[in-house]
Parts: structure tokens; sequence; C-alpha cells
DNA sequence: TTGTACGCGTTATCAT
DNA sequence: ATGATAACGCGTACAA
């Protein structure tokens, strides 16, 4: 490899200038600055990456944290794929790279190494959950002063960096939706709990039943018969669908905390004869690419996604890049949109 | 952050015998090794990767190369998900570490920077393309002894490090699993001719037609309303299905390059009232998840994905460790598996 | 405007 | 079995 040494050699100025120059920093001839560019050319130099990180005591790495998921073959899931494209298009934007680490199942040392052995400046986590054990290590970052930023999911009393999406308001247009179409006996088939954006979903639903005048018992009463609970993979949806299908004479829709339930769901209704779009309403959440290919074409809530790794990404590195406004943390909400299919039933 | 230095201090010994134990090189005494340690643990050190890597003279890093997909968000496909999945498990068995490259639609720098600027040791290239671009960037990598390799890409002539599914046969299970059913007018809805796997599939699926004597021109003659070509959208192959519902009358069953295109088909089909599984019959290809959810659920053929991202790593991997065999390239085709749903019907 | 000189935290070689 | 010490390629404070 051509180093800087050869290139100052050949252009008859210092290493120095060579790294001026390079850099843009400092005053320089413009005759002199041609100078090396042109020895740099003939050489074919191009400056060491490794070296420049560890002159510069960083990494220039941003750690993207993928949970481990199993079955699903971790990245099978639109959720990530789009989170993944927003960040990735926004770190390139800002001359880092993008280091992803793959959490294993056993995981006991975790990814505070990243940090301690500073492959990485700062880390956008995905898909942390709700549980004494990430929420420790969590703090431990927090402590050892590592920039981190939580993506789609927040921690009660906490002040973490986050960019999360409405979906308590998201939950709310779908129920209010369904509630607008007229059916009342809304049931909600919710994701596992250790997400916030389960525990956000759900009181989207409950405000919507409650300006209905649908929750008889008071702000706290649910019927039983009209909440579910699956883990967001198509099969506990369409387990619940047993479920469900029990209780058809009190419902008239349900409303799913994703689309991979959703799905399942109306496949487990089909089965035993109860249609979406039809016998019953449905509607999903994530607005996933799957939700335009099922039969019925399954209404769904749109989550910018994308924009919400961008989002993450640009607020990290700006940080970390030592912007004005560096103080403090930001938690950031983004909106939802309500996109309209078939899976409610043609009528108006 | 806490360095070998005070580690060396505060144990007594030299900086060298503290690489030394952290490296586990040379021989050295059980007590020095565990005072070493123990001096590290009340520290907390952790040795610096950018410094070690840089002394290494290495990056520690597999870079993976994405390609540009406008619209597809890149990620949301089950192809590129499978196999990021199977090669991070890989790099982080072997102690390296994943750089995503995300490439631009643009790009006029390319990945060669990545080598040149040695941010990574090696990498893997998903989702080439059979373009003279293409080809001259990977001539360049190859000239300039950038280990590479690509995965489910062939180049006619070249000999570059690559692991590749066997489509030929993939496709020759599917189209004989058509007509092993019965059915004789099979038609081909292939993807771009640009990524080899559409050559690979045709050859299979004329082999299969040859040998059931339904080539009657002989080897080469293809009859125009069998063949049918897309670029891999469901929305090619909702576009495909009005042609071939011209062809009604001639086609008994209809084999897909991938899933996507063979569920755009179905819907297609179904807006025109031809239902898939009961007017005719449709296999896909990839048995993506998104095969599962359709209706009918679709035959597919599965193409271990995870597994070639696995096996590209470990050999890539495996030659610039230094080990041996590590001559000339590597050529790997893995086998394919026909996964039979009920897009052809119910009946045997 | 440019050069000198040092430091960054390791690895690795050569003594001892 | 262990200790010095020279790289490694670059950034940068300071001197000129």
């Amino acid at each position: 490899m051509v180093t800087r040494k050869e290139v100052a050699e050949l252009a008859g100025v210092s290493e120095a200038t060579v790294s001026r120059v390079f850099n843009g920093v400092g005053p320089m001839k413009e005759e002199t600055k041609q100078r090396v560019l042109e020895a740099a050319k003939t050489l074919n130099y191009h400056p060491n990456a490794i070296a420049q990180n560890f002159a510069r005591r960083r990494s220039g790495n941003l750690g993207v944290v993928l949970p481990y998921v199993p079955k699903v073959h971790l990245f099978s899931t639109y959720f990530f794929s789009e989170i993944l494209s927003g960040i990735g298009a926004k770190v390139k934007e800002k001359g880092y790279d993008l280091l992803l680490l793959l959490r294993s199942p056993d995981e006991e040392s975790d990814y505070i190494d990243m940090f301690r052995s500073q492959k990485v400046d700062a880390c956008i986590i995905l898909g942390a959950t709700d549980t004494p054990r990430e929420l420790e290590q969590l703090k431990r970052l927090e402590e050892g002063g590592h920039p981190f930023c939580l993506v789609n999911q927040h921690f009660r009393g906490e002040q973490f960096n986050e960019v999360d999406a409405d979906h308590k308001t998201g939950s709310y247009i779908a129920v209010r939706h369904l509630l607008d179409r007229g059916h009342r006996r809304v049931a909600f088939l919710n994701g596992s709990p250790q997400f916030s954006s389960s525990g956000d979903r759900l009181e989207g639903y409950r405000q919507a039943m409650r300006e209905a005048g649908l929750l008889p018992g008071g702000m706290d009463a649910l019927s039983p018969h009209l909440y579910y609970e699956g883990n967001y993979s198509r099969t506990s949806g369409y387990r619940a669908a047993a479920q469900i299908y029990e209780h058809r004479h009190e419902i008239d829709a349900v409303f799913a905390a994703n689309d991979r339930m959703a799905i399942g769901l109306m496949q487990g209704l089909r089965e035993l004869g109860w249609e979406a779009g039809r016998d019953l309403a449905v509607v999903g959440y994530d607005n996933s690419d799957a939700a335009r290919v099922t039969d019925p074409p399954l209404t769904s809530v749109a989550v910018p996604f994308y924009e919400m790794g961008s989002l993450a990404a640009e607020k990290l590195l700006s940080r970390i890049g030592g912007d004005a406004a560096s103080k403090g943390t930001f938690q950031v909400k983004v909106d939802t949109e309500l996109v309209i299919r078939q899976s409610c039933g043609r009528r108006s």
C-alpha cells in the first residue's frame, strides 16, 4: 500500500502537508495543493481508514444491534428491513460506516463490548424489549457514556434517546375506522407485552372504544372476549383464530397489532368458514408488503420505518459529531397513517 | 480509556507480557498470566479494537455489498434477509465484524474504495448483475488482489469466487412437478436476464419440456405464448397476467421465476376470473414467507439462502485467514428443493 | 504557508 | 519466560 510518506516525497513536501491537503485544513498555497494531489494520483494513494480512525481516536462506525429472533431468521420482517435501509442511507451521507451486530440467543457478553473495544462510536438498538435484563444493560451503556438510540421502543420512566412511532394514535385511528363503519364489537388481538408498542396500542384501542361508549364497566373494563394476545408471529395469529371463532357471535371486527398476526388470523378464520371482509372486518398494523398480497388485501396502519431509521441515525451522529444542541437526550415520535384496502368489506 | 500500559504497571510486568496474555501467544508462567488478568479485571481493561487492527494491518471487517433496488427499499425481500443472517452468524463465529455497504443509484465511486481505504479485508457481493460495468468493476477487484465472493450470481467465463444455487435443477424439478401432474402446456414467466439465475432457470425449464417431448421444433424452439418475462417484482407478475390470460386456451400451468411475480400473477389472473389451483397450476420460486400466506398457498422451490450466506462467509474468511487450501478460487453450488402447497390444485 | 516531532495502543521482533 | 523497542499510518500542536 502506498502511504502518505511516499506521496510527500514525490511531491517534495512534508507528510504534514499531505495530510492538510487531504483534510482541507489550514491555509495552503494552491500550487502546493495541486502538486500533492497530482503525486497522490500518480501513486494511486488512498488514506488508510484504519490508521485515520486510530489517530482520530474513534472508529467511524455506527453500530446497529439486531435482536435474536428464533425461526424468523431475523431479517425476514418488513420492520427491520425498512429501518436498516433508512439508517444505511443516512450513515452513508454522514461519512460513517455501518457495523451490524447480530445478537445471539445466549449472549452472555452483550453489545457493550462493541463500545468497550471501541469498534463503534454510537449505536442504534432495534427490537429492544422491556425486560429487567435489557433495561439493566441499557443503563450500563448510559452510565458508561456510550451514545445509543432505541427505535420503536420506549422505556417508561427512562429518558433514553429514542425514535418511536405514535402507536397509540395509530391504533386509535384503526379502531375508529372500524367503529365509523358501524362495527361495535371490535376485538383486539395484541402482541407481546414486552414491547412498548403493545401497551401503546392497547391505550389507543381503549380510548377509541371508550369514546364510543363501548367500555361499559368504566375506563379499565375490557370484555375478555374482546381481548386476545399473540406474539406478533403469523402462527400466533393463526392460533388466535380458534379462540376468536368461539366468540364469533359477540365479535364484528378484529384489530390486530401487526400484519403477520392479521394474516394468520384471516387464514385460520377462513378455514373455519369465517371470511374477513365478508363475515367480519379486520385491520392490521405495519402496512407491510404482505398486506397487499393477502386475500382480501389488508387494511393496515402504515408506520414510516424507513424514516425512523434515518432519523435515529441523523440525531445520533449529529450528537457525536459535536454539533450544536448536543445537550440532553431526544425523544422523537413520528406519525402513522391508515391505509384502507378491502379487509373491512366494501360498503362505505 | 484504560490502556495496556496501565495494566502492565499494576501487574508489575511489561506491556509486551500483557499483550502475550491477551493473545495467548508464547510461553508464560501461569502465575504471571493470572496476575495480568487480575489487573486487567480490576482496571476493566479491554483491548482497543482499532489499535489492534491498525497494528495487525487489517480491518477485521467483512464487507457486504447490497445492491440499490429502487422502490423495494432494498431489504424488503426474503432473499437478502436470509443471506445476511447467514453471513452474520458465520462472521461472528470467526471473530470478524460485518460492515454493510449500501450502493447508491449513481455510485460513481464504487465498492473498490472499501478496499483501497482498507476498511474491509474481504467482501461478499449480493445482487450483482451481469452488465459490462459490473463485470469491469469485479475484474478490477480481482486485479487488485481484493478477495471477494459473489452469492447467487455467476459470470460466464469467469472464475470468481461464488456460492450459487443450482437453479437449473431447481427449475427442472418445478416444471417436472407440473408435468407429472398432467399439465402439458406449461408456460414460463422468467425474470430479468441480467441475473445468471434467470438463464439457469430457462435451461431447467427447457430440459424438462424437451424431455417431455414438448419442444416440437427442436431444442431451441419455444412457443412465444409459453415464454414471458418480468423483472422479479410483484408488479411485473401482475402485468404478465394480462398477457398470459390472452393465451389462456393454450396454457395449463405457469412456472414463475420467483414468488413475488407468482403472487402478482395470481392476483392479476384472479381479477380476470382465472383462479390458480382451480383453473391453472402455478409454481413459484424462493419459498419466501409470502408463499405461505397467499391464497392458495404457493408451491415453490426452496433455496437455502441462509446457508449460502454462511458458506460464502466461511470460505472467504478461511482464505484470508491464511488457512490451508487457499489456492485458487472456489465455485460452490447448493441444492434446491420443491415445497408443495396448493397452487397446483389438490388432485394428486 | 510549511516543516518537525510526537502521540495514538497495539503487534511483533529481537534480546536477555 | 519476559522485557525493550521498533514499527504501523495518520492527525495535529507547535515551531519556523
